[in-house]
RNA sequence: GGGUGCUUAGCUCAGCUGGUAGAGCGUCGCCCUUACAAGGCGAAUGUCGGCGGUUCGAGCCCGUCAGCACCCA
């Protein structure tokens, strides 16, 4: 006999010795055998924790996980972290300042990495024990980081390897340049929104004093860096101007007057400031017609020397002040309008971006051929490409498949990428300048040595000096000068990469590459890779590119599952700067409103936006939020995964689910009290009969495991959340359970062996169904019920996923547990319309009943009386006299249940006179859709379905009138 | 300007190849019935954004308008 078991599910309490156990004893390791199956997670960055969108993520990935591995799969989920250069660098730079630590440039590139790997390793840990508790299956044998030596030489390779193959070159270019982080920024880490701002109008004085030219602007301060003022060549105004010049004011500088069809004539004045080195269209239209490029600013965004001198040093904003005064002086300012535009901001640092002419290095992926001339292909036919045959092709496919669109669009207006990133946490570029600046891209310093000696004559000098291959660029600097060899000395390149340029090849990497591992061999391409739309571009696309580049073509997964985003009850995304972020464990665990609120508001960037979050999360959570428990937690994001693309979390729903696992616990301790130190049917010897309801719940399980199968399949986590749900809830719980009762009381041995086997069958089973989305709950009640149900194995997650068996689908006793539950519902709507307490037992008479009904009625009789606590059923014969009844159909048959002292004729008048309206309604629509002549264009089947339903209605209307009658006449 | 979605019960959302609108939460009654009050039983609630079209039949297909959201330029 076992313990009995908690009246309540206590989630907290299991969890823990589970997830323990699992990892432990090996459960999340690949099993070796069977099919590869593979997931790579998305390495959450190490800024921080994990929040709701990873949770909602992982639990789909694990669910798949689970899944497969129960369906034998060889199954392999590959966890990491990413090390997230901008975001972590910047994380810790905030850190420093608020303990009043030395700043990053104070302590210098070495110790202040020193401080970024020990914040890696807290913050790592954070995530490793969130992800454990969230049950997530993953193998931490192989547990990753982007910045792990085995990894960094993947990067390096990647690298070494474009560039060898002429893919990837560096140059001075005008890039987004981010001047508080003091580094360049990725288009796509380029956010910009709508702006009040001016728009200044400047009178321009032509050179030979004829006149001059009105331009506008956004940026005043650019102005010092003009080279030209364009117009639209078929512009008539200033027709004659082209050619002619003009003299810039604030400088003494000439500029020419150019014509080009992209300026818009209608904008402004039609006539265009052109400054190619503060603008990306100006720098186009500058190379079009061979303007120079003037640099107007520092790194940091103040007036660089080059201005003239009363310009030098002011911030950009302040100049811009100086640059209108100036001009006001002169009179050249012509109007100021106010005008709304896009203004560019950096992702993190929320500064405003300046386009800014520095030498960065690029992956070219917009080339026919080799930007060097080398014969072979450029980035386009090489990378881009066949990123989108890989899909056009259907190597690869999106879930829900119209995401396609967005990858396409975005690749097919693609740009040159640059990865070159000016800060020190990150993987750094593997270049080496000589003092006359040659570069040398090389996989390590002696090889960047060798090559910069070689390519002077001196082959032999690294071995004379005794380099080891494994030397650092300092040391074989040391050696080199103490050989009185300075001129050969190396530095390597400052920068490191962008992290997306890391992690586009994660799924190889993290399996061994560039070494031709097993694992490479087995995982490789993964099964699917489930990511939100929101990197699509940044990660998407490029472990496409990547992957088939360095694969062989092949792809670097067979399916992109893309999840909405999580987002706060009102729809907005969840920021920690807006204050409307949770921690799933918050959910979990639960959080007092007051706890949550301090959470919230505390280390915000802007204080003075806490009493706002403050009362918004006062709204979202007036009492806070329960604790459900991490399988509630799962089932909530698994039933609120649909196609959309945005997942409004709701704590309410998570409670209900809570109740979910409540209800299974109560359901498995029935159970368990109705079965244990009893016959379960394990001694397969003895006689089992099966009930119609045994087989009833047995045909609905083989039904449902189809469900479940082909919601799996196509990532309907949604559908099959609510395909269990209801399966266990309302048909298991609130109807097979409460027959079991009456068997069990009254069935003989073989009844009551085959009652109990089934109930313990049918939990067991639907345990596995849902083991893959509520991992514990699942395997703590199965470890009670499987020995009872005669099932070995030491864990839930190592039994076969349920697979129906549709020999047992019974259509039979189907109908006739339909029949059964139909009759039951009209004594109960009596009941219930009436307020009858539902202990009383009340009297019920058939009437009209048919040979069906009546072998029905022989078959269910002790659960009729049970479930509808009603007397054993009278038959009446068809000249028997029925008492004054309360009346509901049950097709031609009639239930009646006498009303004497217990019903109001007025009350069941009007009880009946609400089902006739409801029925005369129904009636019309049906009668109008037979009667229309062309109904006869239909199909057979529709046509009969819809006849044989006016039948029925018909026939209820005139029973449910004749009823009315008869009461109303006494 | 280009693109992609969305608009269904008070709220959050399902609704498969067109065949009499569903779930959860909430609401309203009656019940502490020996698995579960985190529960049981019953009930109410929708001109499926507007208009037009195709069709025997439209929430679903087509057109159009309105509103909302996101992405790209």
């Amino acid at each position: 006999m076992q313990t009995p078991m908690d009246k309540t599910f206590e989630a907290g309490a299991t969890e823990a010795h589970w997830a323990d156990y699992w990892e432990r004893s090996g459960c999340y390791t690949p099993s070796g055998v069977g099919e590869p199956y593979s997931i790579m997670i998305p390495p959450p960055n190490v800024t921080g924790t994990l929040h709701m969108g990873h949770a909602f993520q992982h639990t789909v990935m694990d669910a798949l996980i689970r899944y497969h591995r129960m369906r034998g799969y060889d199954t392999l989920w590959q966890p990491g972290t990413d090390h997230a250069g901008i975001a972590t660098q910047m994380v810790v730079e905030r850190n420093l300042k608020l303990a009043g630590e030395p700043s990053r440039t104070e302590l210098g590139r070495e110790r202040f990495l020193d401080k970024v790997w020990e914040w890696k390793r807290y913050s790592g840990g954070t995530i490793e024990s969130q992800i454990r508790r969230m049950g997530s299956s993953v193998d931490w044998s192989r547990n990753a980081f982007t910045m792990d030596p085995a990894y960094s030489r993947a990067v390096i390779e990647h690298f070494v390897k474009l560039h060898d193959d002429g893919l990837i070159y560096r140059g001075k270019r005008l890039v987004n340049w981010d001047p508080v982080l003091q580094t360049a920024i990725s288009d796509l880490e380029v956010v910009s929104e709508e702006e009040n701002g001016k728009l200044w109008h400047f009178r321009y004085p032509l050179a030979d004093g004829s006149g001059h030219l009105t331009v506008a602007t956004t940026r005043p301060e650019t102005m010092l860096g003009d080279t030209a003022v364009a117009v639209h060549p078929e512009d008539e105004r200033y027709a004659a101007l082209v050619g002619k010049f003009i003299k810039l004011p604030l400088t003494d500088r000439l500029i020419p007057i150019v014509a080009d069809d992209y300026v818009d004539r209608e904008f402004g004045t039609g006539c265009v400031k052109i400054t190619p080195a503060h603008d990306f269209n100006d720098y186009a239209l500058g190379q079009r017609h061979g303007l120079p490029l003037i640099n107007v600013l520092t790194s940091t965004a103040t007036i660089n020397d080059d201005m003239p001198e009363p310009y030098r040093g002011l911030d950009r904003f302040v100049a811009r002040k100086k640059v209108v005064a100036d001009l006001d002086a002169l009179g050249l300012v012509d109007k100021i309008d106010d005008h709304k535009l896009k203004v560019p901001r950096g992702d993190r640092s929320g500064a405003v971006v300046e386009p800014f002419l520095t030498d960065q290095w690029f992956v070219d992926l917009t080339r026919e051929t080799r930007h060097d001339g080398k014969p072979g292909p450029g980035g386009l036919k090489a990378i881009t490409q066949p990123a989108l045959d890989a899909f056009t092709q259907g190597k690869i496919k999106f879930v829900p498949e119209n995401w396609i669109n967005t990858y396409n669009q975005w690749l097919h207006n693609i740009q040159d990428w640059c990865i070159s990133r000016q800060l020190w946490w990150g993987h750094r570029i593997p270049a080496w300048y000589n003092a006359a600046g040659d570069v040398f891209v090389a996989r390590t310093p002696y090889d960047a040595f060798i090559q910069a000696t070689g390519a002077q004559g001196e082959f032999q000098l690294l071995s004379m000096l005794k380099v080891a291959s494994d030397d650092s660029t300092d040391a074989i600097n040391e050696k080199l000068r103490s050989a009185d060899a300075e001129r050969f000395c190396l530095t390597q390149d400052n920068d490191v990469f962008d992290t997306w340029f890391s992690s586009d090849i994660w799924p190889m990497a993290t399996l061994g590459w560039p070494d031709k591992t097993e694992a490479l061999k087995k995982y490789y391409p993964s099964s699917v890779l489930v990511t939100g739309f929101d990197i699509i571009f940044f990660w998407v696309a490029r472990m496409v590119m990547m992957g088939r580049y360095f694969m062989n073509g092949e792809v670097p997964f067979r399916e992109v599952y893309i999840t909405g985003l999580v987002r706060d009850p009102e729809g907005n995304k969840m920021s920690k700067s807006k204050g409307n972020v949770l921690d799933p464990l918050d959910v979990i665990d639960g959080i007092t409103l007051d706890a949550l609120v301090a959470k919230r508001t505390t280390g915000l960037m802007k204080p003075e936006t806490a009493p706002k979050i403050e009362a918004k999360t006062r709204k979202d959570y007036p009492k806070g939020i329960d604790a459900v428990g991490v399988d509630a937690l799962r089932f909530t994001f698994a039933a609120l995964a649909t196609q959309g693309r945005d997942v409004r979390f709701d704590a309410a729903r998570a409670s209900g689910y809570r109740n979910f696992c409540n209800k299974i616990w109560n359901a498995a301790r029935y159970v368990l009290l109705s079965c244990d130190g009893q016959d379960t049917g394990l001694d397969e010897t003895l006689p089992v009969s099966l009930s119609t309801a045994d087989r009833w719940i047995i045909s609905r399980l083989q039904r449902v495991e189809q469900e479940a199968a082909e919601h799996f399949r196509s990532y309907r986590f949604d559908l099959l959340a609510s395909a269990l749900y209801q399966f266990v809830w309302n048909e298991y719980c609130d109807w097979y359970l409460e027959l079991s009762k009456p068997a069990l009381q009254n069935g003989d041995a073989a009844q009551q062996r085959g009652t109990r086997r089934t109930l313990l069958r049918v939990l067991e089973s639907a345990l596995r169904l849902l083991h893959p989305i509520m991992p514990f709950i699942t395997e703590e009640v199965w470890q009670r019920v499987a020995p009872l149900a005669g099932v070995g194995g030491d864990s839930i997650m190592r039994r076969p996923y349920p697979v129906a068996d549709t020999t047992r689908i019974d259509d039979a006793a189907e109908a006739d547990i339909e029949w059964l539950k139909a009759l039951i519902l009209g004594v109960r709507q009596i009941r219930g319309e009436m307020d009858i307490a539902p202990g009383k037992v009340l009297p019920l008479l058939l009437q009209n009943a048919g040979a069906e009904d009546l072998a029905r009625l022989q078959r269910q009789s002790g659960s009729i009386e049970f479930l509808a606590r009603v007397e054993a059923p009278r038959v009446l014969a068809a000249d028997d006299e029925a008492p004054q009844s309360a009346t509901a159909l049950l097709g031609a048959m009639k239930l009646l249940v006498p009303m004497a002292g217990l019903i109001d004729k007025d009350a069941e008048l009007a009880r009946l006179n609400k089902r006739i309206a409801a029925l005369e309604g129904d009636l019309v629509k049906t009668q109008t859709r037979v009667d229309n002549p062309n109904f006869a264009k239909a199909p057979e089947a529709v046509q009969q379905q819809a006849r044989d339903l006016l039948a029925k209605q018909q026939q209820d209307l005139v029973a449910l009138r004749e009823q009315c009658l008869r009461i109303a006449a006494l």
